[in-house]
DNA sequence: GTCTATACGGAGATAGAC
DNA sequence: GTCTATCTCCGTATAGAC
């Protein structure tokens, strides 16, 4: 098998297997789609993979690390306190719609994975919230918020997360639009949208 | 097959499946297994349901339903526009944890249902989030809040929905400290947590 | 790295006796 | 309303040639 896991070809598989397994779920999508739609036959995909659940964590894991580069890189450029609440925001959503198959995946089908997968992307995710939790503090320091902070940031994380459930980039309203409602309430200031 | 859906029997069948669904997912749980849990065999199944896919409809359906007979009750003994924002977000997560099995797989279980199946329970939850969409206008038209009600009605259903992949009741927080600090996000106003 | 061929098990669902 | 028995299909994964 091949486990070299930075090759162009096996980050193609991936996105592959992300965009079946959002549309038709893990479980419902057998190796034999997989291989059709990366115009090989289902024995052969096992020689990039050694089994079926090693492609669904392959997924999710391409997902946080992309997540958390994102984040890394919009908090750089950011100020005060407020200003890397709202890059916060805007990193996620952007990764949300970005990369939208992988964090629908991580979603819906972490129950999927083995424990020992899980385990691994537990600490991953826990990494990428530490960012939240020191810029939610740094909001608290800087005076501009009281009360529960694991409360707000968690509130916060799911309004965000939910919003792969209704949000369409077509419309309206633009992410941009909704990190600043969202920074909006939790600093408790007046809407801006 | 037995069609009488308020049979006592039937919401018996009908609360284990949804444990079950919510504890592994729907596709990974077998007529075999839902069966065995029911004290009976896989064949006599089918005596009570058609397929499947209809027990997850059962299951869904029923958590919706009760849901918005708890929002119906609720909503009746509150006065205000805030009280009544409260009372939705009281009501949301009762239902969420005291139902939590249904509303798990309503959540995670959706794809799995057939596109007919979708469009009646799809019908369900419109008429549930109008209790909503009312309320919060009520807010707006008290000079509550201002701003855009779709995009705030769905970041704060989004928020408690996501309660389900965190929040434990025997922990700190009550369901009443959460619908407090939701609320006052909403409306702007400082944490009372 | 991809192919063909296939093993093996378990999935959902049905028929008909009791 | 439940049982036993069974059908049929399709799932993941493997072996070995090219």
């Amino acid at each position: 098998m091949n486990l070299n896991k930075n090759s162009k070809r096996r980050k193609e598989l991936v996105a592959i297997a992300a965009r079946l397994f959002c549309d038709q779920g893990y479980e419902s999508t057998t190796v034999r789609m997989l291989a059709d739609a990366m115009g090989i036959k289902s024995g052969s995909l096992f020689h990039h993979f050694s089994d079926k659940q090693e492609i669904l964590y392959a997924v999710i894991e391409s997902g946080m690390l992309h997540a958390m580069e994102i984040a890394r890189q919009t908090l750089a450029s950011a100020r005060t306190s407020k200003e890397k609440l709202h890059a916060l925001a805007r990193a996620h959503l952007s990764t949300l719609l970005e990369d939208r198959d992988a964090h629908v995946v991580a979603i819906y089908e972490w129950r999927s994975l083995t424990q020992e997968s899980r385990d691994l992307l537990v600490e991953l995710r826990d990494a990428y919230e530490t960012s939240w939790r020191e810029v939610i503090s740094e909001c608290h320091e800087a005076g501009l918020i009281k009360g529960d902070q694991g409360l707000q940031r968690r509130l916060a994380l799911g309004a965000l997360n939910w919003t792969v459930q209704w949000y369409h980039p077509d419309g309206e309203l633009t992410p941009d639009d909704l990190a600043q409602e969202l920074v909006a309430m939790v600093l408790r200031e007046p809407s801006a949208v």
